[in-house]
DNA sequence: CCTATCATGTAATCCGTTACATGATTAT
DNA sequence: ATAATCATGTAACGGATTACATGATAGG
């Protein structure tokens, strides 16, 4: 029984979620990432009403069903899932994340440059000022947010800024040597 | 006939690597894959075999098979995938990618960030060092590489040194303000 | 010659996306 | 009340990964 699965980002996002928040519904996980996570890695809603069932099935979670009404499912981490978790974090990863830059790949395959920045620079702008506010918004909270989320922005932040002096010096001078 | 289907990044890809290169084969197509390409988008072998398949039926390769020996599948790009490819191209995005990084969503949900940093630092040295002397043997012949892989080379150079950057300043101090 | 590796392809599985659908809540 | 939006969930489809399998080529 609780036949073994294998087990995705997705599955560690839930399992994370969960642990972090305890008991929830699909909906909370939903909310969830929509707060912070999503904004490096998103879901699909769909997946976090399904991946929670195959965590289930795995025994890694448990579910209850509400009896009346909406009869809403909650789910809550088991001591293997807890573990599982665990396991996973404590070991650190080599692996390298590709770009999949959608706008970068036309532009490998000869799309205008400067249009593509024209593009893009606004949205990643847009962005940047988005977890910039962020950051400042919870400089005063800094000691509640756990630093893993801290570590992040900053992570994403970094990222935003390489895009838009990137796609800045496309826009201005054509490609500088 | 020819039934419409929807396009993906793959089959741009595709559609991208043949109208450069002409007729090619699936195995071609890897080896292109690997040389530049694969470096910030990469794909898995076994979709260079089927993703012709779905453009040939929708009528946007052709397909030509060796008669004696292997029977190797060459395909090339018809006009209406020229057609589809350049429409594509002609049209800048403002979709902005994800960062997606395993290495973060683990430091986000409580792995520690210097035991990460341990790991991902020698990784995206190694790589950004393969880029830059990418960028170096390329120098010479600056002139016959069209400006796609270029801009896409220098992107990936800028990002590495981002991460390079990001994980160096967690392993030496911690996290800084 | 034999065996490792490269080349080439197919099949099965499964995760993720898309689409569909309906039950609550809020606003007008 | 009624429309609109939010909340909640399931079903179907399809692309991507994984696994399997065999044909060629080169090295020892």
């Amino acid at each position: 029984m609780s036949n073994e699965i294998r087990l995705t980002p997705t599955s560690y996002i839930v399992l994370g979620l969960l642990e972090a928040a305890g008991e929830s519904t699909p909906y909370d996980l939903k909310q969830m990432v929509a707060i912070g996570l999503g904004n490096f890695w998103s879901l699909q809603h769909a997946q976090l009403y399904k991946e929670p069932e195959r965590l289930t099935a795995a025994g890694l979670l448990s579910e209850r069903r509400e009896e009346s009404g909406r009869r809403r499912k909650h789910y809550r981490v088991t001591g293997k899932g807890r573990a599982a978790l665990r396991e996973w974090l404590s070991e650190p990863t080599a692996e390298l994340t590709e770009l999949r830059d959608l706008a970068l790949l036309k532009v490998f395959f000869g799309a205008d440059p400067e249009a593509m920045a024209a593009a893009q620079l606004p949205a990643h702008e847009a962005k940047l000022a988005e977890y910039e506010e962020l950051r400042q918004s919870a400089a005063d909270v800094a000691d509640e947010i756990p630093e893993g989320p801290r570590v992040s922005l900053r992570a994403g932040i970094e990222a935003e800024r390489i895009w838009v002096g990137f796609w800045s010096r496309i826009r201005d001078r054509g490609e500088p040597a």
